[in-house]
DNA sequence: TCTCTAAAAGACACCGGTGTCAAAAGCAAG
DNA sequence: CTTGCTTTTGACACCGGTGTCTTTTAGAGA
């Protein structure tokens, strides 16, 4: 696009060079620039030509400082999952896309105690407009807080509404959850076990809400031998799968609350040669490549999560994108996961 | 850490304020931030103590402007195996953790024809003092050529040299197929199939290399009908999955290029009800997050991801980290990738 | 005490944009 | 041709830092 070919050592050309070439003021090429209405049709050509002839880019450092707000948004994430946080990512690119925004991407260690700290430096130091807090951190009040403090803004996502609407993005995934073991019932099973997530993480508290409301409405209750902990790690299913598996009544089916503890849980089916659907059905969470690599390929529930990237850079600087776009649920402001079914469920073995 | 709260409404202290505070004047406050040698002990004390006092942090795009240079550096990629990714940024991160550096994380599309112009855009709106692209557009000398075009630094990583050493961060990948298609060997598998990376890619012809040398080395050759094309892609793994099982003469053991494919395959073997590892070995490669989620755990080629993460910031801005760290292999300026023994490999079945 | 020199500190312009406000230009009406 | 108003443009300060060069200060030696 650029008309001229920058040289290693030539000068980008400044706003100075395109009002010399254009024979107006800086001020003006400042205007053509920033879209100001006040400008004739006449001026707005020629200073747009000497643009295009010099291949100016405005630079944004000088842009940030002039207008005392620099153009930076921000990706705040502790995620054990990186295709989620690369897909929220993209989902936020696609956003800002038009935009004079860019995008920090910023890892948090969410264990560590000077987390705080570390967010608070980053923030301080940055100064981005607005940052977007990924799950689990999105959980953190304090962080929530932080931003507020600094006049950051911020949007959280999460699994439910974790704040006032505007600093929210979310998914409906207890409801989803509860078709997902709905399912499960439909097909016979009455004999469910479950794997937690994490104490203390909403996104878990919402899947065993949504698996506890479909047992319940299906008449049936949670075994305390078939309630398994967890966090989200692979060994946990696997530990879990050994438990639940050694019962002397095992389970026909088994809820995991994400993909990786369902993969654990199955590596223990194939190690206990149990065929998997056959004598035991499993439904993960999440929809991570997991979910397809094994085998059999895992049903699981997949949360819109490059579209709540969009949103959620759509609910953090409505003021710098162009365009609107569609209110999710105007009620819950959340986005619809849905359940997807694949290899790994089927009826139970009959008796 | 910052003494003062900082209200939302409240001004953000500057140099000013810290040069007022302290009672000297705002060039000094600045050959303080900048570790200037040419300032009295007390003076910086001083300084040091106003800056405490007002929390204050110097504005990034301020000093941007005025160094003529901003403290951007951007990490190029389009890799379909997001753990890698974040993997690497976090070496990058690690390695620039005490200095001014921010990183800018950029997924491109290698498949737009748009790449080239996407990738200008960005670089000539950001400046970034240096670019680090990651396999496989590492690969793309276009884009090398591009960034230095712009007078933009940059590193390319890959399974190999790709360039000269200080644009060149890579592993020895070919190396380390061989350590493990040599432990097929030395098994006594005779048999063993091969599951090709996409065309054009470096790391496949690098990967292939490897495996042939291997072969060669044991007086072996690969067969056509054991020689299967592929693409990273876990479909790929599938499909020469269901022709190399269904030979009238399968491999014993199967290397593939990627674990996704190695999945693949043994997904397949799962399917036909092939133990793994009793029936078929299989090897992978990336030591991703799948190798471990599969059943029976994927033995596999781990690279040293993260450490060339902090390599190639050395390589890119050595002058702008602190520090130093031991040169890789001096020779080859290569990392040590490491083979990965788990339990999808074992000695091929008795005849 | 005075001079000389090196070290320390400051004054001021400048980086590349935008905000403010005043000046110039355009145009209709008198 | 003026006047009066609106639209368009420009001059200049300013954002928050750093570079350059000058001035001030401190300390050593005469």
């Amino acid at each position: 696009m650029a008309a001229q070919t920058t040289g290693p050592g030539s000068r980008q050309p400044t706003i100075n060079d395109v009002a010399a070439l254009a024979g107006v003021s800086k001020k003006t090429v400042s205007r053509v620039i920033n879209r100001s209405e006040f400008i004739s049709e006449k001026t707005r050509t020629a200073v747009r030509e000497a643009i295009e002839q010099l291949g100016f880019v405005p630079n944004p450092q000088a842009r940030a400082l002039a207008f005392r707000r620099n153009f930076l948004i921000a990706l705040l994430h502790d995620n054990p999952n990186a295709q989620t946080v690369l897909n929220f990512q993209q989902g936020v690119l696609d956003a800002i896309k038009d935009s004079d925004l860019a995008l920090l991407v910023r890892p948090v260690d969410r264990t560590s105690d000077k987390m705080l700290d570390d967010v608070r430096t980053f923030l301080e130091k940055q100064r981005p407009i607005g940052a977007m807090l990924l799950p689990p951190i999105s959980e953190n009040d304090d962080l929530a807080a932080l931003c507020d403090s600094l006049g950051v803004r911020y949007v959280r996502v999460g699994s439910a509404p974790l704040d006032d609407p505007q600093h929210c993005v979310s998914s409906n995934d207890r409801e989803v959850v509860g078709e997902a073991v709905g399912k499960l019932v439909a097909l016979g099973h009455r004999r469910i076990g479950f794997v937690r997530g994490p104490v203390g993480f909403r996104s878990a508290a919402e899947r065993e809400k949504g698996f506890l409301e479909a047992l319940a409405a299906a008449g049936l209750t949670l075994a305390d031998e078939l309630n398994e902990p967890g966090n989200y790690r692979f060994a946990a299913g696997i530990d879990a799968g050994e438990r639940l598996l050694s019962l002397a009544e095992p389970p026909t089916a088994i809820f995991c609350s994400n993909d990786e503890m369902a993969a654990g849980v199955m590596s223990v089916a194939h190690a206990k040669s149990i065929s998997v659907p056959g004598a035991l059905s499993i439904i993960g969470f999440d929809d991570s490549p997991t979910a397809t690599h094994i085998w059999p390929a895992l049903s699981t529930v997949r949360w819109p999560i490059r579209e709540m990237g969009v949103r959620a850079a759509h609910n953090l600087v409505p003021d710098f994108l162009t365009g609107t776009i569609q209110p999710a649920d105007p009620d819950t402001a959340s986005l619809a996961s849905t359940f997807v079914e694949r290899q790994s469920v089927a009826p139970p073995a009959a008796r």
